[in-house]
This record gives structure tokens, sequence and C-alpha cells, in this order.
DNA sequence: CTCCGACTGTCAACGTCGTTGACAGTAGGA
DNA sequence: TCCTACTGTCAACGACGTTGACAGTCGGAG
């Protein structure tokens, strides 16, 4: 509803900024970056269109602005070498349900646009695999970092964009017990 | 896909069809759902836009009906058990490149759409997690066969939108030899 | 106090998008 | 020959992201 504020004073830009941030972190993170569109961000904040844009430059910036990457692995990443794998794997699983996982989701299916992608894989790049390839002893340490980011990513897709029922479904007990053994194979050194 | 009956028909609807699926498969795998737009395939084919859709239904079922996920595992997955492991990373590994790799990462960015993330997820199911419930042996062999995939698509992730730098420039022998004991891990029953 | 410039918000419009419906041309069967 | 079915064209709709002009309102300088 549009109707104008009877009283007429004029409000802080800090406030309807944080109000429009609010309400694109919400409608982004339920419906994605394409099907969220800018004038439905204005009307769930009470604002206008042109007025989103004028704060924030672009849809493409407002989503970058609001949408952030929970770091959800940093304090699994510290873990003893012998734990990373149970510690990496159930930080994964414990996300199952969360809204980070959806933003993860919601993320890599708007990675077409070039500063989101760019964005997506510095975040995977800073806060992955390089404190991987830091922690990793043996040969090939950059490419078995990498490597074990793409097997919890790859965790992640099919349990936010695919939405695989059977790990969905599975306890996270068992999840742990059988997936852990799989990075360890590239966190431990190959004798 | 299915021509008109071999009823009364104008000599050139099947050939404008194929023209346009032509235009669509090719603008669709380089530039993604989102950016392709249906005037573009149009004038790409030499046809008008209200053609375009009157013939496919819908943008959304052009893209089904002409971007599809070509089968790269098929082969892969009948090999004996203990090489399983090496060519299916063989065949991920063997993808950079190629137009099949990028399909693969248009298929995933638009997978927000229903249809064509419910296609996506039935492609994934029956070509590649079935298969690899039936041979796997031991306990958890669903869970097991679905981090399998999440491991391999993990890494055409890393590789089709992520673009990952030491993944694209790694020697495929040292990929192949890393990552399968990864995937061995899942593969081989576990005492 | 008044006046001014800066800021906040509104409105209409542009060009593009996917999609629709009406319409013209044409070929084959009656 | 007319009739019908099909192919292709055209203009238009509503929604989109974005822009520019414009109005209301405040803080501070004169």
């Amino acid at each position: 509803m549009q109707l104008p504020e009877s009283s007429p004073f004029q409000e802080s830009s800090a406030a309807t900024r944080k109000r429009i941030a609010e309400a694109a972190a919400q409608l982004f993170s339920e419906q994605g970056f394409e099907k969220t569109s800018v004038r439905s961000i204005a009307a769930a904040a009470g604002a206008d269109a042109a007025l989103v844009i004028r704060y924030f430059g672009s849809k493409e910036d407002l989503f970058l602005a609001t949408i952030q990457l929970h770091r959800a692995f940093e304090q699994a990443l510290q873990a003893p070498l012998p734990d990373l794998a149970v510690q990496l794997v159930g930080a994964a699983v414990q996300m199952r349900g969360t809204r980070a996982l959806r933003v993860y989701g919601v993320l890599m299916r708007a990675s077409g646009n070039k500063k989101v992608g760019h964005s997506l894989g510095e975040a995977i790049e800073d806060g992955m695999i390089q404190p991987l390839v830091k922690r990793l002893q043996g040969a090939d340490a950059r490419v078995r970092s990498s490597l074990i980011a793409a097997q919890l990513l790859g965790l992640l897709d099919a349990l936010a964009l695919r939405g695989d029922e059977a790990l969905l479904a599975a306890a996270e007990p068992t999840l742990v017990s059988v997936y852990a053994p799989a990075l360890n194979a590239l966190i431990l050194p190959v004798p």
C-alpha cells in the first residue's frame, strides 16, 4: 500500500536502506535472484523501486550487498588434521534445513552473473581452498584442496539444489561416517 | 523431438522447427537460459519470436527440448568395480573444454526453474545414482551412491561453474590418481 | 527570520522481455 | 471452385530493470 505517511517527516536514509536490505535478503534467499523483482523488494520494504536502484546501484549489486555466504566451515577448518574430515562433513550436514544452505543454492544458481560468480569463487578460494592448502602435507596440496572443496560443495549441491532425498533423509552420523573417509583420502598425506 | 503426423504438412515447417532448435541449442549452451532471449533465437533462426513460442510452447520447454545432458558417464559406469573410480573420474576430467561441460553448467544454473530442476534431478538419479546402487555391495548403498554422485558433480561444478584454475590446469593423470581413491572410499565395500 | 543547496522519496517513461491473439498467405482435398 | 488447415507476421500486453525529471523536507549560512 502506498498511502502517504500521515506525518510528513522525512525518514533517515539509513533506516530505509536497512529496510530495503532486509527485504532483499529475505526475498532473494527465498526465491533466488532471477525470480525476485526489484519492485517486489521495494513493495516489501514500503519503498519505491527507483529508490532501491538509487541506493544500491543495480539489482545485481543489491544481491551482492545483501546475500552473504555464511562462513559455515570457518570453525571446522581449524580442527586437527585427523578430525578435519569429520568436522567438515558434519558442518555441511548440519546445514540441512537452514537458511545458509538455501543461500548457497541461490548463489550457485546466480553464478551466471559475472560479478556473482566471481564473488562466489573468491569466497570459496579464500574461505576454503586456501586454508586447506596451508594445512595439507605431501604432494599436490593445491589440487587436493580444490578436490576437497569439490567434495563438500558437491554435497551442498545435492542437498540445496537437487534435493537428493537419500541424503536429506539420512541420519547425520551415517553421512559423517560414510563421507569422512572419502575426504580423508585427500586430506591425509599419501604414503 | 516429435514431428507432426505424416498428415498433410507444409514443407517448410519441419525445417523451420529444426533451424529454431539448432539456434536455441547453440545460444542456450553459450549464454545460459536467462541471458538467451527468445527474440535472439528467432533472429538466429531467421524466424519470428511468436513462431518460436507457438512451436515449442514456452521458452522453458524449448530449453528442455534442445539442451540435453550428454550421457558422459554411461560407459564409465559399466567398468568393473576395481576400475570404476578411475573410469568415472577420467570421464569427468575429459569433459574439460567440451560443450558437454558447458551444458552441465547451464543446466545447473537453470535448475531454479521447476521443470529444469526436476529434469536434471531425474537424469542424475536415473543415469548415475541408480546404476551405482545396483552395483555397490555392503551397507548404505543408496547413501554411498548419492555421495559418489556428489563427488563427481562437485568436480563438474568446480570445472564448469567456478572455473577452478588448479583443476583446469592439472594434468589428467594427476587428477585421476588423486581423486579416484576418494571415490573408492565409497565404492569399495567397507569391511 | 529567510533562503539555499542537499537529501529523500515519487512518478512517468524507456527499452526489453516472454507470451498472446488477430490476421494474411498458401497449399491440398472436396 | 471453395474450404480448411497450416505457416508465418504483426502489434500489443503486462512485467521487468533502470533512468531522469520533479516534489517535499531538512540543516545550516546569510
